[in-house]
DNA sequence: GTCTATAGCCAGATAGAC
DNA sequence: GTCTATCTGGCTATAGAC
C-alpha cells in the first residue's frame, strides 16, 4: 500500500513539475506560440508520457489557471486573515497582487479569441469552479466598497471585477518595464493609481481654488502654448 | 496611358479590399487564427493571386495596421479642425473614438507576443512611421495636458499614451457587451469614466464631510457588515 | 495577374515496444 | 508509464499553365 501511495506522489511531483512549466511557457509567450514540444523539452519527458496525463494541449492551459486561481484564492485567504482592513484596501491589494505575479513572470496569459480554448475551459470543472469562487469573493468586497462610498457606486460590480482581472495581464506593464525608467514597485503604484484614481488630475476643492487665484501667477504653473489650451469640458 | 491608369486603378480597389477584408478578420479572430485562406475567401479570389500583392501574412496584417493608423491620424485632423478644446478634453474623444472602432468589429488584434511579426512591423516602414507621428501628435496633447493641471503631472507621458493605446483593444469591452445589460454608448461612458477618474469614489471635500456628519446618520449610507468596513488606507 | 495544384513544414496527437 | 518513431491535418508559400 505505502508503495502504491509513494508511485503516486512520484506521479504527482511530474504533473506539478510540468504544470509549473506550462505556467512559466505560457506566462513567456502565450497560448498559442507555446508549443508542447517546448514543455516536453523544458520538463525532460517524451511528449507521449505527457499525453498521458493531460490529454490535449487545452488540458494543460486549464490546469496551469487553475493553479493561478488557486494562489489567488489562497492570496484572498492570506489577506483575510491578516488585521482587518476596508474592503477598498483589499480590492488594491489584490490588484498589487495579479501585477506582482505578472511582473514577476508567473501570470499565464491566454488569448480571449481561441474558441477551442475557451470551450475547453468552460468545460473544465476545475476552473469553472475556482472562477466562480474567486468572482464570489471579489464581488462580495466590491458590493461592501460600493457600499461604504469608497467605490463609485454607479459602476456595475461586473465591470469592477472584468476590469481587476485585466489589469493582471495588463501589457501597459511590460511596456512600463520596457523603457527601463521605473522600477517594478513604481510601475504597480502608477498603474494602480491610475486604476484606481484615474489618469485625470483631481478635482480641485473650491478653497484651493481660491487660494491659488491670490498667488502670484507664475507660481502655478509653466505656460504652455496658449492655442492648444482653453477651458476644460 | 489611361489605360494602365485605369488597371493600375482596379489593382488598388482590390488591394483595399482585401485589406479590409483583413482588418475585419483581424478584429473577429485576431492574427494566429485567421488563416490566409479565410482571407481569399472572403475577398473571393486565389491565395496565389494574395502574394503577389503581399508578400507574406506579416504584410497583411501591416497593412491593415496602416490602415487603422490612418483612420486614426485622420480623427485627430478632424478634432483639431473643429472648435478649440482643452487637451484633455481631445485625449477622451479619441479614447472614445478608438473604443467605437473596436466595437464596431474593426479594431485589428494582434498579439504582442508574436516575435515574427513584431520584427515585420518594427521593419515596415509605413507602420512604423504613422505610429510614430501618431505617438507624437497625442504626446503633445499629453503634455499640454500635464502643464495645464488636467492630467496627473506624476505619470509619465509614456504611460499615460500606452494606457490610451490599451484601451483600443481592452477585452472589458467585449465582455461587458456579451452581458447584454448596456448598450454601446453607456459602456464607453464607463469606460471612459474609470480610465480618467478611477474605479474609486472621489475624494468628498471637508465641508461636504462637516455637512454629512451634521446629517442624519440614516442618510448618509445603508449599513453594511461592520467586521469588513474600517477605515479605509 | 489570375488561377489550380502542390510543395514543404510544423504542431498536435498516437502506436507499439519495453 | 515511459520511451522512439510516426501519423495526420492544416497552414504558409510557391510552381507553372493560361
Amino acid at each position: 500500500m505505502a508503495k502504491i501511495s509513494f508511485r503516486a506522489q512520484v506521479l504527482q511531483v511530474r504533473e506539478d513539475a510540468i504544470v509549473a512549466s506550462v505556467n512559466r511557457l505560457l506566462a513567456e509567450k502565450g497560448f498559442d506560440l507555446m508549443t508542447v514540444d517546448q514543455v516536453v523539452a523544458d520538463v525532460g519527458i517524451a511528449k507521449a508520457s505527457l499525453y498521458k496525463h493531460f490529454a490535449s494541449k487545452e488540458d494543460l492551459a486549464a490546469a496551469a489557471m487553475v493553479r493561478v486561481l488557486d494562489r489567488a484564492l489562497a492570496q484572498l485567504a492570506v489577506q483575510r486573515a491578516g488585521p482587518p482592513q476596508a474592503p477598498l484596501y483589499h480590492l488594491k491589494a489584490l490588484a498589487r497582487w495579479t501585477m506582482q505575479v505578472q511582473l514577476a513572470g508567473e501570470m499565464p496569459s491566454l488569448p480571449s479569441q481561441n474558441s477551442t480554448l475557451r470551450t475547453a475551459l468552460l468545460a473544465h470543472k476545475g476552473y469553472m469552479d475556482r472562477l466562480m469562487q474567486l468572482s464570489d469573493e471579489i464581488g462580495e468586497w466590491i458590493t461592501l466598497a460600493q457600499a461604504d462610498g469608497s467605490l463609485r457606486a454607479a459602476l456595475p460590480p461586473e465591470l469592477v471585477l472584468y476590469t481587476l482581472f485585466a489589469r493582471a495581464c495588463d501589457p501597459v506593464l511590460a511596456l512600463l518595464r520596457l523603457s527601463g525608467q521605473h522600477s517594478d514597485e513604481q510601475i504597480i503604484d502608477m498603474l494602480l493609481l491610475t486604476c484606481f484614481d484615474g489618469m485625470a488630475a483631481p478635482a480641485v476643492p473650491a478653497e484651493a481654488v481660491a487660494a491659488a487665484a491670490k498667488a502670484p501667477r507664475a507660481a502655478r504653473s509653466k505656460p504652455v502654448q496658449p492655442s492648444l489650451v482653453s477651458v476644460a469640458p
